[in-house]
DNA sequence: GTTCATGCAAAGGATTTGCAAGTTA
DNA sequence: TAACTTGCAAATCCTTTGCATGAAC
């Protein structure tokens, strides 16, 4: 983890490594407050600044992705590979869903001189009727 | 316009009409502080309060579509046909692109059970050198 | 010893709310 | 008249900032 961080030009403070711990296991989309909750659940001493500080750091060096769900507050996401994902509205769930075919759908269909940067996809979803969860 | 606001249920006041003709006048993407300057200018006596409560619920019967582009800000949006949305991270600019072959791209991805209900796509992206605006 | 990171509290910006007064059907 | 809308100001939520203290190289 440590140098995960160092790999990217960061300086690996307890805090840091707290929330890097947290983040990069597996893939997670979380919000600012939980993490907030979580590294405090770890008796450590973490202010929200520092949060939202470290949160946007790693988002600047490529560690997180930022997605945009609502706009009552941002989501961070972990996985990098490309995907799209599934909001479930009856019970708020996020899930991801890899797709190599995914980029390509947009990119084809850009206007001339137009260059692709990157893609953000939420598609809503409810489960039927009587369906398991 | 009259008549479309009371097809959906809604009741056509001044400050609601006057925001109705703003936006359903061609696809416009805008914020909360947009439309409430444009009433303004129009020497309409409109309040913050009557402009958010007016977007939300055009939202809620279904004649926008809100837009999550950034954290700072909602979008809304009129175009209701399927589309997806480039968004030119230099210029801000945000512009639909229409597709029929959208909405089954990823409808046919869903696991089994899982019912669409709608989708949001931006695709960030910029001009190339010296390509003309 | 600098430079960088943290924590706190205050500031900021967007949006919502409570409520009294005014409108609409 | 009864139900709904409006405007105002205050409140709320999330996020950022300023700044003094403390840690890292």
């Amino acid at each position: 983890m440590r140098r995960k961080l160092e790999a990217a030009g960061i300086r690996p403070t307890p805090q840091r490594l707290a929330i890097a711990k947290l983040l990069f296991t597996g893939d997670k989309h979380v919000t600012a407050d939980q993490v907030y909750d979580h590294v405090r659940s770890k008796k450590l001493n973490v202010s929200r600044a520092t949060v939202y500080n470290t949160l946007n750091l790693f988002t600047e060096r490529g560690l997180l992705r930022e997605v945009y769900l609502d706009s009552t507050r941002a989501f961070f996401d972990t996985n990098l590979r490309p995907h799209f994902h599934l909001f479930y509205v009856d019970s708020g769930e996020l899930v991801d869903v890899e797709d190599d075919e995914l980029t390509g759908f947009f990119v084809g269909r850009l206007p001339q001189g137009v260059r692709f940067q990157d893609l953000d996809v939420v598609v809503r979803v409810y489960r039927e009727e009587g369906s398991a969860k």
